[in-house]
RNA sequence: GCGACCGUAGCUCAGUCGGUUAGAGCACCAGAUUGUGGAUCUGGGUGUCGCGGGUUCGAUCCCCGUCGGUCGCCCCA
């Protein structure tokens, strides 16, 4: 048993992990790239306040959290969006509009890890600041869309639900509902999925039991699939702001039609999001199966950046999480053998062959090839098995016999055939073997 | 924070109705093998049976606790 172990739910990654870690992140910047999102990092450690402002006191309980040797209350992020916003709210003056950011980093939550869940996870943080048009909207919901598909995730393995805070606040309050049952109501919504009729239970608790009709007509809101279920549930109720947002869920669904995108995506009204600062569309992905929790999740908060003492600028963002992310693909299969193979092996006859390759595998190395060779001397035998484990596609052979001749031997590992090179051809024949195909 | 299940080698697991020195496959290491291929053969166990305590003549096995894992609840930014 190992005298000291990994903390739980914070994971080690061996070089194939890594590896695996690595074309995950790879893929996902690529995407951001292509968007024209630009990256940027931020400190792992930020001002306990800072969480406390965005989420409320009860965040505590799940942050790593502790006091510093100067006597600040600080924590390790458990997210990007509050650091993000204080970062673009104090440099937004000077930021070309539309700000957009991608980052790809780890962050900590004390809570107990269950599938999907650790207490250590990299996160995929794209948002865009300075746009309160659907088309800032359309950006992100296509890039979330890109960031999977780039996988080879389809239709068939993943879709977006899409929601909006703003259509249901507006459509409770044309129902006569005042704010604080919007509030407690939208709770209730967010759990019905889970709870069915118990989720209402927080509103009786609160306001006493919830009017029939009322009831019926969320049901119903909530079992909406499409525009135009919307548009005839809407039609009847009217009103400048409800119209307004129709007319805004028309335009973001043409969008994404136009991109290509329609099959992705899915009107879901069932998904509110827990978070009180979301103002207006929100989404999250899913895997077909329902077999795991979110894959991703965003939406606009068009008030954060001021909250956090920046200017009122409006803002949607999303993030991927590593973990769940990692379990869909392997699910899938679709996470490739990532081998990292040698270009070239040296086989060295001896201690002198040794120090006469030694020159040429400095040279191979400088101009950027994976060169391996035995440390300690070994039988020829070995060093072909090693040289083929080695992944090489060429290895160059030291002997007493070529180093005699003035030459090297260059053998094609796959093709199985050899040819003498003089020694000073070393580098460009390795150069154009590997080069040629 | 709560609950259920689980914990034997690097991995997957066997095992002991409580009994000598804890096993297999894979992986790994060495040799056969000092001039050519993933093979084969030989050798190597690499282990605090998670940890601590209890019961017992004797515990990897039974009991309690604890730590860790998995899954779920709470939460989910």
């Amino acid at each position: 048993m190992p005298l000291f172990q990994s903390l739980p739910g914070f994971r080690e990654f061996p070089p194939e992990a890594l590896a695996r870690r690595n074309h995950i992140f790879r893929l996902w910047r690529q995407a951001a790239l292509t968007f024209g999102f630009v990256e940027y990092d931020a400190p792992v450690v930020e001002s306990l306040e800072l969480y406390k402002a965005k989420s409320g006191e009860e965040i505590e309980q799940q942050l790593f959290s502790f006091t510093d040797k100067g006597g600040r209350e600080v924590a390790l992020r458990p997210e990007m969006t509050p650091t993000v916003c204080r970062m673009v709210g104090a440099k937004a003056g000077s930021l070309k509009r539309p700000i957009k950011w991608f980052s790809i980093a780890e962050f900590y939550r004390y809570e107990r890890a269950q599938k999907g869940r650790e207490r250590a996870f990299f996160q995929f943080n794209a948002d865009l600041f300075g746009e309160a048009g659907v088309e800032a909207d359309i950006e992100l919901i296509a890039l979330l869309v890109q960031c999977l598909t780039a996988f080879g995730l389809t239709e068939r393995d993943f879709f977006v639900r899409l929601s909006d805070r703003d259509l249901w606040c507006y459509y409770l309050e044309a129902l006569g509902l005042d704010e604080p049952r919007v509030r407690v109501l939208l709770t209730a919504i967010d759990k019905h999925e889970k709870l069915g009729d118990g989720a209402f239970q927080v509103f009786t608790d609160a306001f006493g039991p919830l009017d029939p009709a009322l009831k019926g007509k969320v049901l119903a809101f909530l079992q909406i699939k499409s525009l135009e279920q919307l548009a005839a549930t809407l039609a009847p109720v009217g009103g400048g702001k409800l119209m307004g947002r129709l007319a805004d869920w028309r335009r973001l669904l043409d969008g994404l039609a136009a991109m290509g995108l329609a099959r992705f995506v899915e009107v879901d009204l069932g998904v509110v999001r827990g978070l009180a600062y979301y103002t207006g569309f929100v989404f999250e992905a899913f895997d077909r199966q329902g077999e795991l929790r979110a894959i991703a999740g965003g939406g606009r908060y068009n008030h954060l950046v001021a909250k956090l003492g920046g200017p009122d600028l409006p803002a949607v963002g999303f993030a991927i999480g590593d973990v769940t992310m990692g379990l869909l693909l392997e699910a899938r299969g679709l996470i490739p053998a990532l081998v990292q193979a040698a270009d070239v092996y040296t086989v060295l006859g001896g201690e002198e062959e040794r120090k006469a390759a030694f020159g040429d595998i400095q040279a191979l190395r400088a101009a950027g090839y994976r060169v391996e060779y035995p440390l300690r001397p070994l039988a020829f035998g070995k060093q072909f098995k090693a040289a083929l484990e080695s992944g090489a596609r060429l290895a160059l052979i030291y002997g007493g016999d070529e180093l005699a001749r003035g030459v090297v031997k260059l053998r094609d590992l796959a093709g199985r055939s050899e040819r003498d090179l003089p020694r000073d051809q070393v580098l460009a024949a390795v150069r154009d073997t590997l080069a040629g195909g």
